[in-house]
DNA sequence: CAAGGTATTGCAAACGTTTGCGTGTTGTTT
DNA sequence: AAACAACACGCAAACGTTTGCAATACCTTG
């Protein structure tokens, strides 16, 4: 009952030719006559036959499998970006394998050298949050295996990435939020130590000058974003002499614990306390009392074009050019988008 | 700069020795003297050689791989599930190959002659909602590459599944109910096809007759899931000669538009109307208005425990009995969990 | 010192495929 | 009729490992 998979030798064994024959057959190489190539490809469609990968790997030194490695298979960020790998590394035929860091440096330095030992033709990254050192990525160009980050990228040069700028979509934020009126914009924003949280300050910043609006500092306050941290923050600033009128939050999940906590308060949604937010949970639309507007960042397109250079990459790593000096430095602006209620 | 991955081979001309010593001396061999197991592991480190899996695949015929398929990566449910398949697989020193069907069934077959040709070594199946014949999944059988399903599972004998029991956590649901006083509880199903929707409807009239309580059928309303199906379905519901006063609903999607559209109506929630509904959203956290309690599923664990079903089932066939008879049918039992505010 | 044993190592096949090159068989051309 | 293309196919190496078996060296024992 067990019947192994077909190979190519038994096919040349049955037929009384020699497997290159077969081989080339089933390719449709010029030199093999048409009977031939009808005969083999009739019995290999008789036997089922199916060409075993991991034979061809070995021999062309392509895997023809991209690995992915991220934080957290379960945030809908990273999932929405996954769904975005998959699908187009499906269309290129290509196949992903799949492993998470749970933001563990050293758990991620160990995906790498299993990554690196599938064989994997190219790798796609979001490093996690506490990665100190990109020594273990870097290490694979000296393999020639690409790899471009995506997301959270490393601030480091001479690397491949595609990301989120914040600071548009911050703009926008305010922007959208002084066009309505406010004067007094609060930022519940992130730890000081990443990246973002920067770019977000940066973001309010140069929409308040635009708009030859003083900067006050006292009105952006940063946050552990949990929802306890939350909390503080909001207490914060509402205790500051300029009570705000609106406020930007850090991503979906502070908005939400600030808009439960306001409410507790009493305060007037929309009215007294109106709220941007960054998006990164998809059921906002299954919600009543939820941000204004959200700064999209895009995890499907994210994900799509990340693919689509690892591919770029690939494709041309095999013709010529090997002394590369270009990086693809893609940027997606982030966008203001109004939620419909 | 481009430098080839360090082999066998090469450490082995340059000590002098035969790869087969090479081979053995790295896996500790026995019969290899002390000395040179020692010189080679040393020049092995120096030289960083890692051994290329894509020859050892080929060589023993097992990729140390397991493919994973199913309808939608971005779902809250399966990228939860996926995170628990790669944290167990990671854990048994397996990779996992990750493909989305996106609910075609097409395309479900092309991933499992995909997953064969890469020779994944046993595949975590949660089939599409379209999915009719499941001919392409029992062929694998064939090839000695075991099939485990999970949480969406094909009805036919004879095979690995592992999936979530509603009636019970259904019959848990309606008591629950029932013990707060509700005599009139409504349910926003789902479509007939799904044989989900057959689980809920008879856990409903279990806990009813349990409960020595009499059936009314037109309290059962079917929906299609959407936000408009689900506002005709309440509106049904709402209209019944028993008007009821808690309605159990196929999924938080449907609860969560249940509930927009009876604050709508100016419907006071938890006290005209309580919901019950079925965990599919990780965020009900987040949010006010929600059901009072929820069906939990456990999509880590349904992840889980199918991954070790299939390790088992990898671990246990090259051991003799590959006549197996016994097939693993695993039910983790719905749970209902109340929720807090 | 010969015999036997043991410890160490090498040889070569195998996994399934691709591919450069060689070889034989036609057929065409002059 | 001889020479030469063109065509069709086979041989064998290669990809990097593992592993059964053979072979060598060394050591012990009688």
């Amino acid at each position: 009952m067990q019947s192994k998979p077909t190979t190519i030798k038994e096919i040349a064994q049955l037929l009384g030719i020699s497997v290159s024959t077969v081989s080339r057959a089933l390719h449709d190489h010029p030199s093999i006559g048409l009977t031939t190539r009808a005969k083999v490809k009739k019995l290999a469609g008789e036997l089922n036959y199916e060409p075993n990968q991991t034979a061809i790997f070995l021999q062309k030194g392509k895997t023809h499998t991209i690995g992915v490695i991220l934080p957290e298979l379960s945030e809908a960020f990273f999932s929405s970006a996954i769904s975005a790998i998959e699908d187009t590394a499906y269309k290129k035929n290509y196949t992903v394998l799949l492993a998470q860091s749970h933001d563990d440096e050293l758990k991620e330095k160990q995906l790498v050298e299993k990554m690196k030992n599938h064989r994997v033709d190219g790798l796609l990254v979001s490093v996690g949050k506490n990665t100190s050192s990109f020594q273990h990525f870097e290490n694979l160009k000296k393999y020639n295996i690409p790899v471009v980050y995506f997301d959270r990228i490393p601030n480091i040069p001479n690397i491949h990435y595609v990301a989120c700028n914040m600071e548009i979509g911050t703009i926008e934020a305010v922007s959208f939020l002084l066009k309505k009126g406010h004067r007094a914009i609060g930022m519940i924003n992130g730890p000081q130590t990443m990246v973002a949280t920067g770019e977000r300050k940066e973001g309010y910043i140069k929409a308040m000058t635009k708009n030859r609006l003083k900067y006050d500092p006292s009105l952006i306050v940063s946050c552990d974003l949990t929802e306890e941290g939350t909390k503080k923050a909001l207490d914060e600033l509402l205790a500051n002499k300029r009570k705000p009128t609106a406020i930007v939050t850090f991503n979906d999940y502070v908005a939400l614990f600030a808009i439960k906590y306001a409410q507790k308060l009493n305060i007037k949604l929309n009215q007294e306390l109106e709220f941007v937010s960054y998006a990164n949970l998809p059921l906002i639309n299954y919600m009543e009392n939820i941000p204004a507007a959200s700064v999209e960042q895009f995890p499907y397109l994210q994900g799509q074009k990340a693919t689509d250079i690892l591919m770029d990459l690939l494709h041309h790593q095999d013709k010529g050019s090997n002394e590369q000096s270009a990086y693809y430095k893609i940027i997606i602006e982030s966008q203001l988008i109004e939620n419909k209620k």
